[in-house]
DNA sequence: CACCGTTGTATCTATGCCGATACAACGACG
DNA sequence: CGTCGTTGTATCGGCATAGATACAACGGTG
């Protein structure tokens, strides 16, 4: 392991951390925070001082950091005040990508998911079909993404086969609750899994609600057998209202196959 | 930066890496390989000599990630074989949810993504209303879920005011697309953004095209003033055909606040 | 009881990153 | 022309992690 996390100062508070790769020079929340200071201190020395760091090791790391990301900050030394520093456009972007990286992980640690498991029926494309306690779903598998990692792991990587037992995530977020009364036209959207249930829970936050859906198993699965099936839907207090949920009420929800995520299953012995 | 869209142009460069965080010890996808090879192998002998590593090191390895995620390997020394080792159902759990996390990354790394800037109108709980181009959209900020800080980086991290300049993240696998003409009730469903405009590109994979819908700028901007505004759309071609979509055909979009997060954007200067 | 291969444990060394320090080069400004 | 604070560059030691090696403990099996 060579991530940069050595110092006492290390986040420790998400339950995930991400780094960016190019060139094989990884971009992590240390680098973000030396380019931040950069730009408000001015000059590296001053952005080392400010964070405590070694001001040779920052310069170092930012020349690491440009041979693989090009360039990031605009060095001028002599001149006015000694010479000084300010980051590039492109140092700019790549923290705001950084960002976003960070914002999606956060998400994906603290938004509730619901993870389904089962065997894949058939695989169309970047499409597989998965037979789960509730019926056949379908989503993207792996191939979507190549494989992120770094020394190769496992082996178990992306592929995806027919017949693997292989883990369904939705995300809260993605799902959409409807009045199953006033069901949406199926033709008129681009959402295509779709279940009936019941809300089995509300967790009302102040603005954002966690909505339970229990579903009904699929034709040929004993409830006994595969016991409740709770889908999570992350949706606004304001929907909740609108919508005049409680728990009880029938609901249809809805949620898109490329928002469905396929992951092989670490197998059971 | 004029162009409001964002890495349409990325290239397939942007990768990630993620690691889990619990204790203060990472587990990343090394930790994963030693794990499935311990699986693979029976122990932690045969599994550090697969992967070519020290066997000693591997053990204190594994010890330490049982410090901060508990019993993952039951091992056994002495007896039939001289011994072994096997996976603890806990440590199949890991394995399991460390690979959603690395399926999510590597799905934000590749799926197309929309960024629209913007500044932050109002903020009530965990959603914020913004302003931009195309209208007001809200999303979630920094700490969705309740979550409480991501801590570390650059210390500006989550935090999020009215009057800021954010970006506002729409992941395309979130945008559903409707038939303009056969407009859904926006009252039977969760789904709260909802934008009108123009097919102007399919990007036709396999099974799945990205679609990109070009958004009329709002009242009081001018088209000139913010160029074109495209949001990226990821649907299966079988909804491409049963939608009919074709360049310039209208079309109504839609995605769920609680599937939009707010990032605050680094300062231009 | 000896054998076997594994789990534990300890120690030494190699490596890589970081901080610390020192010094040269630079160029506007007074 | 000297001052100043910065950017470059080089070297040293500290520290954490990994590999290499060795040896004891263990407990079925023959």
């Amino acid at each position: 392991m060579r991530d940069s996390t050595g110092s006492g100062a290390d986040p420790a508070a998400g339950r995930g951390r991400a780094a960016l790769i190019e060139g094989g020079v990884e971009f992590d929340g240390r680098d973000a925070a030396l380019l931040r200071a950069v730009d408000a201190a001015g000059s590296v020395a001053g952005a080392a001082e400010a964070l405590g760091r070694s001001r040779a090791r920052a310069l170092t790391r930012i020349e690491t950091l440009e041979e693989a990301y090009g360039t990031l900050v605009e060095r001028r030394r002599g001149g006015e005040g000694g010479g000084g520093s300010r980051l590039a456009p492109s140092a700019r972007d790549l923290l705001d990508r950084y960002d976003r990286l960070q914002a999606v992980l956060a998400a994906t640690a603290s938004v509730p998911e619901t993870v389904l498991r089962g065997t894949v029926e058939a695989i169309d494309g970047e499409i597989a079909v998965v037979d789960t306690p509730v019926g056949e779903l379908s989503g993207l598998h792996g191939g979507a993404g190549g494989e992120g990692n770094d020394g190769g792991d496992g082996g178990d990587g992306a592929a995806v086969a027919v017949g693997d037992a292989v883990q369904v995530r939705i995300g809260a977020d993605a799902v959409t609750v409807n009045d199953a009364a006033n069901a949406v036209d199926p033709d008129a959207t681009s959402a295509r899994n779709r279940l009936d249930g019941r809300v089995s829970e509300i967790d009302s936050g102040e603005t954002v609600s966690t909505v339970r859906i229990e579903v009904e198993p699929a034709d040929g699965k004993e409830t006994s057998d595969v016991g409740a099936v709770d889908v999570a839907a992350l949706i606004t207090a304001e929907s909740v209202d609108r919508l005049g949920l409680a728990p009880g009420d029938p609901v249809s929800i809805r949620w898109k196959a490329t928002a469905t995520r396929l992951v092989a299953q670490t197998g059971r012995r």
